[in-house]
DNA sequence: GCCTCCATGTCAGAAACTGACATGACGTTA
DNA sequence: TAACGTCATGTCAGTTTCTGACATGGAGGC
């Protein structure tokens, strides 16, 4: 067996741990400086000190090492609607989990930034992120359901929660100076009132 | 080299001709007997009588081989989006578009049905039915665009089409009986008017 | 009748993924 | 303390997707 990692601190495994963390930020590093298409899996897994079979165990596929854990980042928005006021209408719920989701993503534009570029050069990565956003659609419509709103109100508020999301989340990233993602998604959603009208 | 094609007609040319369309009828037909991932693009090919490399000649992935021409479809909602009348809203311009498709799938149900059910079978189809859905979007925003409409109320509105457009698809492929998509696709606009109010 | 075009075939190979089995530090238990 | 099971990882062989380079031979023009 060849020897996979450099850096051994006395009385650790026989592994260095967080495997998944650094192929993570080794992906990302090497997808700023060649590309997508031009970092191999091996280059990554290399880069991490494991093999190409780690990877594999850790992210399903190549792309997924982009995403962090869905389950994790969808409970932001339905954590805030379950939470919302019994009383609230379905959209008032959505508007909570736009404020929610806002704070968490506080601190994170530098990264996010980096990250949007990777993602931005690449069809197969905006693919996924496609995905990830109809999966959280159908999470918000869950959680309204849950909350006792009716079909078809539920997922047609989650589709105008999406949207007002997404528009907010392209202009946050594109702008050079972080702003507060909250506040833009409700002057989103805001707009997409005003155009309904 | 070997026998691709058994028919021929008096007066062909080398090869049977439409190769193209050949391969997308094997593999739908491939994909509902064995399903997606247990059908290789060398079963397509073989049973289609060309060869691997062929298809992916003709297809740029083997997903791609249940999408057609995606800008001859984009221009079914852009162009009625063009057509409208120069005082429409941009949202009744959007309106139009979605009779427009709905026309377009008229008869088409059946084939709806199956292509569907290939679909949602399979996460990587998923994705890609997604990314097209997300070049619609984009497609329409822009065609409002060219008619004079403003950002940000270009993108929003392609959004909300988009949203009613997809229920509506949804709606109309779970039926078992075809009905008016546009008709639909209208009402599922209404909805969405009478949520934002 | 010759010649160019071009869709297709042929072949070799890189890269993404998967299954099966081996390894060896760690914690547990006797 | 010695045996033992656990489990993340390594190793290896194989399948499948996708690409580049070059060959082939009817069709249609000259």
């Amino acid at each position: 067996m060849s020897d996979p990692v450099i850096t051994r601190i006395g009385g650790m495994g026989r592994w260095e741990p967080g495997a998944r963390e650094r192929l993570a930020e080794a992906a990302l590093e090497l997808f700023l400086e060649r590309g997508y298409d031009a970092t191999t899996v091996a280059d990554i897994a290399a880069r991490a000190g494991v093999t190409e079979r780690t990877f594999f165990r850790q992210y399903s596929d190549k792309r997924e090492v982009l995403f962090g854990d869905p389950a994790e980042y969808n409970a932001v928005f339905t954590d805030a609607v379950a939470g919302a006021p019994a009383d609230a209408s379905p959209l008032d719920a959505g508007a909570a989990a736009l404020r929610a989701v806002g704070a968490w993503f506080a601190g994170r534009h530098p990264y996010a930034r980096r990250r949007a570029a990777v993602v931005a050069a690449n069809p197969a990565l905006q693919e996924r992120e496609q995905v990830k956003r109809l999966h959280l659609t159908e999470a918000i419509a869950a959680a309204l359901l849950a909350r006792g709103a009716a079909q078809p109100a539920a997922a047609l508020t989650a589709e105008l929660i999406s949207v007002a999301f997404h528009q907010a989340f392209v202009r946050w990233v594109a702008a050079d100076e972080e702003s507060d993602l909250g506040d833009l998604a409700i002057s989103v959603l805001g707009e997409l009132r005003g155009l309904a009208r």
